[in-house]
DNA sequence: CGGTTTTGACCCGCGC
DNA sequence: GCGCGGGTCAAAACCG
């Protein structure tokens, strides 16, 4: 897969100033200062974070502006046509052209020094994240040596109020009554910190690690390469020592039943109902083709919808506790609304990872965020920590069953909706439009106290505000492009806060990262990838590398935040040119295709091509059978 | 005949 | 406590 680089033209027309950094070929100088006010060493490498009411765009930006120089002096070139003016427009031009290639080593200068910077804040943030953790680790022992059950709830609280505070170093969350999991997570953080500075063979090697890390292997009989995926659903139900038994059949009400007589702790975290993960498609078909295999044993008319909800549970396995709900858009009742809800214990097809591992992924998300964002609910998701890392970790280290990852995730856009006690993050594989979340219907980004709304756009147009009390990250997914490296992400306001002071460290880790999908494919992008598709293989690294940052990114504010940063260093000092022109034009072309003969998978078949095709990783099906899944199962 | 779908009944949580 | 709505159960019907 290759890693598309060009943004939207919407986004562009919506975000000219980050733009104007996309490439080596900076337009503007800005001037502004970053939040936190470094300024290093003098250079003009500047961070820029601008906040509207509803979200704040995160903006570095670096250079000079060398570009429109020459421009401004050719408009001033004499038009006579003597000879002896001739001789001097010449020379004028090459004085102009000298001076052109002069600034152009000064930039270049320029940017080897902004490299330099960014390795040493990498360093730096390097040592304050071990720094950081071996504080954490220093208060857990302390606070494990005093009574836990009287303190166990004012930890959680503090630790969660920590993390609203401090979203950039939020790494441990899970509750004290869960000691082994926090040092496990510990561990694994520990183990992060130390992949930081891991070598580049283990990046390079991160699509084979990445599928290790994601599932894990049947124990016994079947060593077949099908994979278990064990998903955030239930990681994230780890304090729950119940669910942790992968072959448990959940009963989701029994299960609360049972729970509630539990200690605090185990009641709040019940209380907390399953994640739900909800797929919105163009699909003309009853139900997507994932890759399951369903059996249908219900269905009720919902209340506000004329259409049915069909309620469907895996039959892979008689033990499979996954359930999904399939119900036709009110509004558009050519969207299908696709529910998943648990997590398969059982292998998987390869045809069905990829939307497990979506759903897996966008659980995740939904479970750290919730955590993150909520101060009364600490007992929740103790895994955001744990599990979030593996994504950029690559590791083959201590992972627990629980934290088994699919090794696949994509995320088109995707909001979170909390408009009941189910925690529901909602990928949207619909058209996107300028006024894309606008179509959404209020509930999606209504509050709740319960669970804060949060919205994670990875669609190739701009959108506006959403919520102004909750999250909004939107990510320009990077790999909606083809050719130019482009994204740019915002976080909420609230969060941004502490971006700011994030961002020095959250771009290393993004940056340095050797495993690090952005790395990487910064390193897979020199020499620039030729218009030509990468290889299977490599699609499949790459593939599973943005997997792998997605799931980062999902699951750990602290990566949100560095994400965001990242991202926008990453656009600032990757791939000039034409950064511009992917997405939009891919949007046209896979609209004007898909409205031909296979209508009925069109409007989803765009979308998912969208965001996949255009990686060339998933091809448009050549039968235009199903629906979205019909791509994802070209992946196996 | 076995697996799947349909559909009314039932259970449960939640809000009033 | 009651009603409502979401979710599940299970028997009957259906299908290949």
């Amino acid at each position: 897969m290759e890693m598309p680089k060009r943004r939207s033209k919407a986004m562009e027309s919506n975000n000219t100033e980050e733009n104007s950094f996309l490439g080596n070929t900076p337009v503007e100088d800005k001037t502004k200062k970053s939040d936190d006010g470094h300024d290093e060493e003098g250079t003009s490498m500047e961070m820029e974070i601008s906040k509207s009411s509803s979200s704040m765009d995160i903006t570095i930006q670096g250079g000079h502006g060398w570009l429109a120089e020459p421009e401004q002096q050719n408009t001033l070139m004499p038009s006579s046509s003597t000879g002896k003016d001739r001789a001097l427009i010449k020379h004028t031009q090459e004085d102009e052209l000298q001076s052109a290639q002069a600034e152009m080593g000064e930039v270049k200068e320029e940017n080897e020094r902004l490299k330099l910077l960014l390795s040493r804040i990498v360093r730096n943030y390097q040592s304050l994240q071990m720094h950081f953790l071996g504080l954490l680790q220093k208060d857990e022992e302390a606070k494990k040596s005093m009574d836990p059950s009287s303190s166990a709830r004012d930890q959680s609280n503090e630790q969660d109020e920590e993390a609203d505070e401090l979203v950039s170093l939020s790494l441990g969350r899970s509750s004290s009554t869960d000691q082994p999991r926090k040092d496990e997570q510990m561990k694994k953080n520990s183990h992060f910190s130390k992949n930081v500075k891991g070598d580049d063979e283990e990046g390079l090697n991160g699509a084979g690690l990445a599928l290790e890390l994601g599932c894990r292997f049947e124990p016994a009989a079947d060593q077949s390469t099908e994979v278990v995926m064990k998903n955030s659903s239930s990681d994230n139900s780890c304090g729950d020592p119940k669910e942790d038994d992968p072959t448990e059949i959940w009963p989701p009400s029994k299960t609360l039943k049972t729970t509630r007589s539990g200690d605090d702790e185990v009641s709040r975290q019940t209380h907390l109902k399953k994640a739900r993960v909800s797929v919105r498609a163009r699909c003309d078909a009853p139900t997507m083709n994932d890759g399951c295999q369903w059996r249908k044993y219900g269905q009720k008319i919902a209340k506000g919808n004329p259409c049915p909800r069909a309620y469907y549970r895996c039959t892979v396995s008689p033990s499979c506790p996954v359930r999904k709900q399939v119900q036709r858009c009110a509004d558009d009742m050519s969207i299908l609304i696709t529910t998943y809800e648990g997590s398969h214990n059982h292998p998987l097809p390869m045809s069905a990872t990829a939307v497990a591992s979506t759903t897996s992924a966008a659980a995740s998300m939904l479970q750290s965020h919730s955590s993150t964002s909520q101060q009364g609910h600490t007992a929740m998701t103790p895994i955001s920590a744990s599990t979030n890392l593996q994504g950029l970790n690559f590791s083959t280290s201590t992972l627990s069953q629980n934290s088994r990852l699919p090794q696949h995730f994509y995320f088109p856009n995707s909001s979170i909706s909390t408009t009941n006690s189910h925690p529901t993050i909602t990928l949207d594989l619909t058209a996107p439009s300028p006024s894309h979340f606008g179509r959404f219907p209020a509930a999606v980004f209504s509050s709740n106290p319960r669970y804060p709304s949060t919205c994670l756009n990875f669609s190739s147009s701009p959108s506006s505000s959403l919520d102004h009390n909750n999250h909004t990250l939107q990510l320009q997914a990077p790999w909606n492009n083809n050719h130019t490296a482009a994204g740019y992400l915002k976080y909420g306001n609230r969060v941004l806060n502490q971006v700011g002071s994030a961002l020095s460290m959250g771009k290393q880790s993004i940056f340095q990262e050797p495993n690090n999908l952005y790395q990487s494919y910064i390193q897979n992008q020199k020499p620039p990838p030729p218009p030509l598709p990468p290889p299977p293989h490599q699609q499949l690294m790459l593939t599973e590398k943005i997997a792998s940052a997605t799931k980062a990114i999902t699951s750990n504010p602290k990566f949100q935040s560095a994400l965001a940063a990242a991202l926008t260093s990453f656009v600032g000092t990757n791939n000039g040119g034409s950064a511009t022109t992917g997405v939009r034009e891919n949007h046209h072309h896979h609209q004007h295709r898909s409205s031909t003969s296979t209508e009925s998978a069109s409007g989803l078949k765009l979308k998912w091509a969208e965001s996949l095709t255009t990686n060339a990783i998933y091809p448009p099906s050549p039968n235009g059978i199903g629906c979205a899944s019909s791509y994802l199962n070209k992946s196996s």
